[in-house]
DNA sequence: CATAAAACAGACAGGTCTGTCTGTCTTGTG
DNA sequence: CACAAGACAGACAGACCTGTCTGTTTTATG
């Protein structure tokens, strides 16, 4: 059974655990897949892994830090085009969302995995994460922003939640249709319709 | 560095492992611990644990089967009382949930973090997982329908999405207050803004 | 071509994992 | 008391884990 998988020769050694490590992690989780592994299916000797990541958390680190570079500029490309193309507001991002979810090799977002995978909140890989999901919140705030749309922050708040549990529908259901279903959620947090926390409060306080 | 945890003598070996199994899997994820520390944590003998649980998943599974059973009924129980007292909408789950984050030892939804450490999609786990989350939608579901929002059902499929958001939130943050973002987004389902999917294609066929 | 850095190959140590097995002790019941 | 079932204690096997170490071969560069 031969698993190895076949590299352009160009590819350094690092770069073939890089790649490796990036579809093991994110398949199977990091507690599933060991050193032994990646290094067999990266082709790759064991100290030419350990020059490059002295450690099994550095790689799984230096895995996170990837997937967010990565994930990051797909994504705000992604719901950019759409912005200029359809004019419109939030309700964009299900449609990006929608196309991640479509992808055969979904299974949910690597930084809530991770979370979900790690008990210490306070471990390098918890804190990456967290960092991943507020450089999230900011694009979407910044996005609201330009919209016009009231409220930013507490709009990109109240967005995070509904992007957060339609990927966790999408993973557990494993219909990525579910996007359809997070769309008006999202085309309502522009619409005034006192949906974010501020407004919810101020309609309180009337 | 004694760490038995000390059980009033009634309980049966049965039981302590169940305890146990239900604390540490919760807290640390199941592939964290392993059967040496389960046994030496309940004071339980490796015989009489396999009597009870012929191999892990066995206890994994129980451990599931018993988490949906309990805090359903504690779920079910509190959104009861207060629609009772509060005479109000759906947004009462959201100070249910509240109640949830802020328990010290909230780590998260059991099933998405199971569903996150499992890559087989067709796993007894992760069948355990889907199905506690359909009977969540179900319940959600009756509740919308007692409460006369129309579209029970796309009622409850937003409101999922609304949940599972709040809860990987509240677990990747560590503040429970962002129940208070979720609030007017679970009010808004029941006010005929438009927020179902049904009711968004209504509105567009028009 | 020569030299040095990088990569490959694989043995090895020490630990942990699940699951099996043997033997002793306790407890409940006729 | 006698006997059987349940529980405890702990050794053990075999696999897998991370990380170290020793060599040999390839590759890049002066």
């Amino acid at each position: 059974m031969e698993m190895k998988t076949d590299f352009p020769e160009a590819l350094t050694a690092r770069d073939r655990i890089m790649k490796t490590a990036c579809t093991l992690f994110y398949r199977e989780g990091f507690r599933a897949v060991g050193i032994d592994r990646i290094i067999e299916e990266a082709s790759v000797a064991k100290m030419s892994f350990y020059r490059y990541f002295p450690s099994k958390s550095d790689l799984i680190a230096a895995f996170l830090r990837k997937r967010h570079d990565d994930w990051m500029a797909w994504f705000t490309a992604d719901v950019e085009v759409r912005i200029a193309a359809e004019r419109s507001g939030l309700e964009v991002i299900a449609e990006t969302l929608r196309s991640w979810f479509r992808q055969p090799d979904f299974r949910g977002c690597a930084f809530i995995n991770t979370v979900a995978e790690t008990s210490d909140h306070s471990s390098e890989l918890a804190r990456i994460a967290r960092e991943h999901k507020a450089d999230l919140e900011v694009f979407i705030e910044k996005l609201a922003a330009r919209l016009s749309l009231p409220a930013p922050k507490e709009t990109a708040a109240a967005a995070m939640i509904i992007v957060e549990g339609a990927i966790v529908r999408a993973q557990i259901t494993g219909n990525p249709e579910i996007a359809s279903a997070c769309k008006p959620l999202l085309a309502a947090l522009g619409a005034g319709g006192g949906l974010t926390l501020s407004s919810a409060a101020r309609s309180q306080s009337r």
